[in-house]
DNA sequence: GACCATCTGTGTAACGATACACAGCTTCTA
DNA sequence: TAGAAGCTGTGTATCGTTACACAGATGGTC
């Protein structure tokens, strides 16, 4: 059923029936009716939105980058305020949120010039994840969440370094042995316990970033940094946390202070710590990252941003109506978690 | 940047290029590789996706409506269970996933239209809902979570009727004055509290029969319906249903057990019951919904079912991979928040 | 050596819609 | 009453790609 059909039955040209759908005012109200009802008679459904982005050179959609899979931006709670930032914006804007198909497999990268989407928003990935050159080469308008930073690509994300800095300093005050719960730090994705010194390489933007900032805590209050141990998270999820908060609590000198990159991840490092006997914050000094509602529900000290903002402003960058903003605000927000 | 111009600057025909993208063993290895340098040169980024689109017929992509505004979709954590589902099917077929953009507003059918999508997939929404005849019109194939049944659409989703009379005779049992707290009736969301006899015209398909199988679990322990108090929440969110059964266990004749519609509800309604100072089961015994982490956490007797695969039996549907299944699995698991 | 199958390359005709420019008619202004 | 301005309707060209059909070259088989 196309429009040109449309027309015929209405008795109208090709081109009153299109203005009929775009451009409303444009047409008599009688030929408008005419086209309306012939369009009911037909069961014409609307414009083809193909043929109308090909001509238009627009699609009205974005195109979202999450993860390594594409269930991965409904797994990690972080991912979701992130995203509903987005929405927020794209709704406004009558887009769609096109989230595109990566699974992991090789020929992911191939999947990026064949969407059709007007930008990308791409959530913090590797420094060396080869979507980032697909996107690049598509020259639309894109944007990277958290990093790495790409020429030619917006960058939103707060500064994790100077957070991790200001939030781990409360993390370790009074500590003897301060710990880190971390992101993976590459895309392998290994769940394990390393030392400062093992952390090279780290190929996420964010997680490098934050570790950094946690050494400079550590040092601060003269903790050799190859000394700290870190606990490798491979997902951002509670129960991975909480195991490997275990692991680190059964060590010949357990630590008395941990930091971890998420309220997800902090929230499974209490529910060991509670298993473990220990208290908290004298035994244990415990900080999230986020200030998600688990971080009131649990009392934690963390970092709070808005993702939610942050995913508006990606979406306004890749949308062309803002310039690239700067850095996001962030706070340290102190509760019981943390001694004083 | 067009292909013609790749193909132009190889020195081969248009449809040699197109086959180098589209069929590359059709073409032989010196064209493929002169196009694919010319590609590069140029910075040509892949064949444009609208026109692809348009010639081939089929978009690639599944369109995915959820509730009444476009982030409705990341703020509920049952959403996202079922959004990982499409996932995961999506991502296997190379579908890109778009979601559309709802806002609430008058125009949000007309949208329907122009989204660039081959199939839609319809979370659960009023009767009432106009965006429902707007995809009927686009005569492809959908799916619609949960309810209403509209001809012409799929429709997944569990027996909730007989879900919630099961799940209802346990937290029921052994109680005298039963009450339920649900989620909103109509579109109207209103968080108030009802009576059972009040509660007509019940617009939401999904809300509308689990009442009916609760209402059938009060009767068969001969409480007459009209006089269950129904906590109605205007969204499916823990601290509007804590602040709703704190009013609850304020009447006068409080009740002493409290069916509700999630897991996350149920979190509320035993924040709300803690800090009533009641014991959970003795003084309130307390069902919810969906067997999420949270249940098992709080050990909440619920109703296990699987909607990320309730949402992977949606795309299959709307990819025309498979027939509409038959009404999906559940079943009652009990722990300690409801008398034995 | 004739025949057939396979491989590679090409030209043409859509896919369905909208931008643009123009034409006829009506209405308003000076 | 001439001219300007606005309203409505239409024809044509084009967006960038791929399906299809056909043609010539190559190689294998009997």
């Amino acid at each position: 059923m196309t429009l040109a059909q449309v027309a015929e039955l209405a008795g109208v040209s090709l081109m009153t029936a299109s203005y009929t759908y775009n451009r409303p005012s444009r047409v008599s109200d009688e030929a408008r009716s005419k086209v309306l009802t012939a369009a009911v008679q037909l069961g014409y459904g609307g414009p083809d939105a193909s043929a109308r982005s090909l001509r238009r050179g627009s699609t009205r959609a974005l195109g979202v980058v999450m993860g390594e899979h594409l269930s991965y931006a409904f797994e990690d709670p972080q991912a979701a305020s992130f995203l509903a930032g987005i929405a927020d914006v794209c709704a406004d804007a009558g887009y769609c949120m096109t989230i595109l198909p990566i699974t992991g497999a090789s020929d992911d990268a191939a999947r990026i010039p064949s969407a059709a989407v007007d930008g990308f928003i791409v959530w913090t990935t590797s420094d060396d994840d080869p979507i980032l050159q697909a996107i690049q080469a598509m020259k639309r308008p894109a944007v990277v969440h958290g990093g790495p930073a790409i020429p030619g690509l917006g960058l939103v994300g707060i500064d994790n370094r100077a957070a991790a800095h200001a939030v781990g300093a409360v993390a370790f005050a009074g500590a003897e042995r301060p710990a880190v719960v971390s992101f993976p730090l590459s895309r392998a994705r290994i769940g394990t316990i390393m030392h400062g010194a093992d952390a090279r390489d780290v190929l996420f933007p964010v997680t490098r970033e934050r570790l950094e900032g946690y050494r400079q805590a550590a040092e601060e209050i003269d903790i050799a940094w190859h000394r700290v141990p870190i606990g490798v998270c491979a997902h951002n999820d509670a129960a991975e946390a909480e195991r490997i908060t275990a692991t680190l609590l059964s060590l010949p000198e357990p630590p008395d202070a941990i930091a971890a990159m998420s309220d997800e991840q902090a929230a499974g490092v209490v529910r060991a710590a509670v298993a473990a006997g220990r208290a908290i914050p004298d035994d244990l000094a415990i900080t999230g990252w986020d200030d998600a509602a688990t971080a009131s529900h649990l009392g934690l000290t963390t970092v709070a941003q808005s993702l939610r903002e942050q995913g508006a402003a990606c979406a306004r960058v890749a949308l062309g109506e803002a310039p690239n903003p700067p850095a996001a605000p962030w706070s340290v927000v102190r509760r019981g978690s943390t001694r004083h």
